[in-house]
DNA sequence: TGTACATCAGTGAACGCGCGTTCACTGATGTAC
DNA sequence: TGTACATCAGTGAACGCGCGTTCACTGATGTAC
């Protein structure tokens, strides 16, 4: 039966949404075009009449995660008066993030698959990292940071954040996260 | 037709390396067994007398992959007199890293993969963290590198590594490793 | 050292299954008069 | 505003394919006497 226009596009949407979080969760080769529908309550054949493929919707999805990720900084940001770069990795680095991986980072979920992937998911990493950097340059009304500095800041973090999720250790868990909370020499 | 011991164990080594680079170049899932055990000169029914399933042979080309970067970072490391963790950044963050998946770091390729599979698979990164982290802090004949300072450092390095790999724009992925390569403040 | 035979590494076809994708169909929606 | 009909979002079954895994078979190897 046919939806109305508004209802179509909430359906869609939903969908895109559901699978921001699966793959974040499970991968992007783990999460089925069947099991994603029935997560957002619709079935299967309806896929193909709002993506072209599977791999168009990987693009649609990892571009959506990315975006929520910068309103997450974004708010994580604009919450302190502080040392603002400290803000990021407190919460960063904070044990919801470690183990909710389905609502977290999109780069330490999926950035390592993206070059098996095609130019548009790649493109998707693009702006995300371009407006990361720009959030931590941005109006830094305290003392200034530079692309450098962001961008060394990231790309410890996202590594950190990586490498905590994967080792079996719990203890070896926390010290990488430890050691990475500390502010002492960027 | 059966083979000799010796030649029998070769075969299964060469598996167990073919696999570590395929899993590095595809990924855990895109990687096939049939696939896997073409590029390694056998037929696919070969396989399931030399491993107990998948994931057994994902566990044991993890640690073998995760124990040939530990070798090229002690080479690394040996063949400077001068700053042990610039000498490192500077080969993990060179051109022939950053293009070569299938040969390069194990953290940046599988680790965020890790999470999804079994304890052995996550143990494998136990031992490569706890190895790696050694080779940074062990006989640091010059200035004393200590766990934090090394844990911070691989976390940067990996992550910067992972996210070049993921964007698009190749200037954009030059300016996250030229950051990261920059010595000043850790 | 030579013979007889059990072992087992590797072959290649086949298995069931879940994948991404297609398709005939339904029926409420949106459009045209 | 009301009627007639084309549109199309969503359904649910089916498609072909490649996956991980199994299996009957081969024949050189290793063992026992």
């Amino acid at each position: 039966m046919r939806m109305n226009r508004t209802d179509a596009a909430k359906n869609r949407e939903r969908v895109v949404q559901t699978a921001s979080k699966l793959f974040r969760q499970d991968g992007y080769d783990k999460t089925g075009i069947a099991v994603l529908m029935k997560a957002a309550k619709l079935t299967n054949g309806a896929f193909y009449k709002q993506f072209d493929s599977k791999e168009a919707l990987i693009a649609e999805a990892t571009a959506l995660a990315l975006d929520e990720n910068a309103k997450t900084w974004q708010a994580a940001l604009e919450a302190t008066r502080g040392d603002r770069l400290q803000a990021i990795t407190d919460w960063y680095l904070s044990k919801p993030h470690v183990s909710h991986r389905n609502k977290g980072c999109t780069y330490a979920a999926l950035a390592s698959e993206a070059p098996r992937h095609e130019k548009a998911v790649r493109q998707a990493f693009d702006s995300g990292v371009r407006r990361t950097v720009g959030l931590l340059t941005d109006n830094a009304t305290q003392t200034d940071v530079s692309e450098v500095v962001a961008l060394r800041h990231l790309s410890r973090l996202v590594g950190a954040l990586m490498l905590a999720r994967a080792v079996d250790d719990p203890d070896l868990a926390e010290r990488i996260l430890a050691a990475n909370r500390a502010p002492e020499e960027g």
